[in-house]
DNA sequence: GATATGACTTAGAAGCTCCCAT
DNA sequence: ATGGGAGCTTCTAAGTCATATC
């Protein structure tokens, strides 16, 4: 990890020396007494090595290895549930390391140890086939619990978390039910917590006001965490007073709400929203008082919230409303902005744009590639040579026609076709191009992946495949086909959400 | 009602592969 | 043939939420 970042981090430092001192000899703790001194070259070249050794083996070698990989998977990647053979999410063990938590963690540089196999709980059928613990070894416990999906679990030592090894969930068709669902009474439970901004109990304005802001700006739930365990990141309902700055008017708009927090792996969320009057008067309420450091909504946490959700529709809970705005979005992003006339990298281009809006919507954010600037440069030389082509051909063309003027025979005729179609084929390559610059320079800080995967209803997006004549795999590749198999089939050119 | 635990979903980063330009 | 990078896969941390326990 010496290349890293977290090495450079007292927090790490400190937690990763503390816990290596911990598993020294006498000896070795009387003589290394301090990181800063230690010098890992040797272990560190060593590791280079290795990795270049790898580089460069010869391709019989490499095929070697990948054939052991793939045999490894056949053997171990795949279970039998309820009579299928299904593939395995995660099937090996976490190796041992040095704990990289997100952000601020207060844990970052410990050490993750090895897992053994008497740490390990299979979950399997009763007299099926057992899996055998490597020689001399034992499970800690054999268990058949057919309530859950899990094969087996260990408890990690950093947070004293349970681990799973589990089947790739499979439940969505549920998932997007749930939130179609709540499309048929969303406009009842608007009212209903507008009304509830006026009510004469702290509690349920503080519901009310926390339901909009989840409704409206795709919010997570915001679980109250055990502090000093985890970074300090907060949702909804755990936001504090500091995390929030209310201005009566700017930019020109009236009661402006400032939201500046880290959310789930610490990703900032900063947002400048216009609310209704109302909002912005409770949240002043809200405020009286306290300190920055104090819950802005001290009379609500998710248990209460969703308690309230379970009485407004059966299963709803907080996150359904971030699933239910995703694909709402995505639909009508789609809507707005295809143009039939456009060609295929148009349209496509279109599709991304709509869920970037999703992606926006969610706050899914990425650290802008480390390449970046540079591909970016290297595709606008592209798009600046491709022009210069586009242009001569163009050029071409006219005296083709010159010389067909002048000749009026069928071989020249033939060269200002030939010319002609030349130069339709560059300029379509020059606007594919442009189109990637477009999307790629939109995309530079945002995350697609994770709406498309976990938020945005399938069935919409191959409607819209269906619709427009363009081809799914355009839009979701092999793996992502796979996992929306269902929706494949099942979704017809006019599905709506 | 508060707190702990467990199971499952969601998340961005890191790692790997394969393809294209040179 | 090679090297770089886009796109895909893997990894595991970090959420949500239901239920058990105090």
């Amino acid at each position: 990890m010496l290349d890293h970042e977290y090495t450079t981090k007292d927090v790490f430092r400190k937690n990763f020396f503390k816990n290596w001192r911990k598993e020294m000899t006498h000896e070795e703790r009387t003589v290394i007494t301090s990181l800063s001194k230690c010098n890992f070259n040797e272990i560190n070249e060593y590791f280079k090595t290795k990795t270049e050794e790898r580089k460069n083996m010869s391709k019989e070698e490499k095929l070697k290895i990948k054939h052991e990989n793939e045999s490894v998977v056949k053997a171990y990647g795949f279970c039998l549930m309820d009579g299928h053979r299904e593939k395995i999410g995660n099937f090996k063990i976490e190796p041992p390391g040095l704990f990289r938590g997100r952000g601020d963690h207060p844990k970052q540089g410990m050490l993750k140890r090895r897992v053994q196999p008497e740490d390990v709980i299979i979950n399997c059928s009763k007299g099926g086939n057992i899996p055998q613990p490597p020689a001399g070894h034992r499970w800690k416990e054999i268990r058949h619990d057919n309530k859950v999906t899990w094969l087996c679990s260990w408890t990690e030592n950093i947070q004293g978390q349970v681990k799973y090894i589990m089947l790739n969930g499979e439940k969505d068709w549920q998932k997007y039910e749930m939130a179609r669902n709540l499309k048929g009474v969303v406009d009842k439970i608007r009212s209903q917590y507008r009304e509830d901004w006026k009510s004469k109990e702290m509690r349920i304005r503080q519901r009310a006001v926390a339901l909009y802001f989840i409704d409206k700006l795709a919010l997570r739930a915001g679980n109250e965490k055990e502090e000093g365990e985890t970074a300090d990141t907060v949702g909804c309902c755990s936001l504090r007073v500091e995390h929030i700055k209310l201005h009566p008017e700017l930019d020109g708009q009236e009661f402006m709400v400032e939201f500046d927090f880290l959310g789930k792996d610490s990703i900032r969320y900063y947002n400048k929203v216009s609310v209704e009057k109302r909002v912005f008067k409770n949240l002043q309420l809200f405020m009286e008082n306290k300190q920055p450091g104090d819950d802005l909504f001290d009379r609500l946490n998710t248990a209460i919230l969703n308690k309230h959700l379970q009485e407004l529709m059966d299963g709803l809970t907080a996150k359904v409303f971030r699933t239910y705005n995703a694909s709402v979005t995505l639909q009508q992003q789609l809507k707005e902005l295809t143009n039939p006339e456009d060609n295929m990298a148009a349209k496509i281009l279109s599709y991304n744009r709509a869920n970037r809006a999703v992606a926006i919507l969610c706050n899914h954010q990425r650290a802008a590639p480390k390449t970046f600037e540079k591909s970016m440069a290297n595709l606008q030389t592209k798009i600046d040579s491709k022009r210069e082509q586009v242009l001569l051909t163009r050029r071409e063309v006219k005296s083709a026609k010159a010389d067909y003027k002048v000749r009026r025979d069928e071989k020249s005729r033939k060269a200002v076709e030939t010319k002609r179609k030349a130069l339709e084929r560059t300029e379509e390559q020059l606007m594919k191009l442009e189109v990637q610059a477009t999307d790629k320079e939109e995309n530079k800080q945002i995350a697609l992946g994770t709406s498309k995967l976990n938020y945005l209803d399938p069935r919409i997006s191959v409607a819209w495949c269906k619709k427009w004549g363009v081809p799914v795999e355009k839009v979701y590749n092999k793996t992502q086909r796979d996992k929306f198999a269902w929706a494949i089939d099942m979704a017809e050119a006019d599905y709506e959400f």
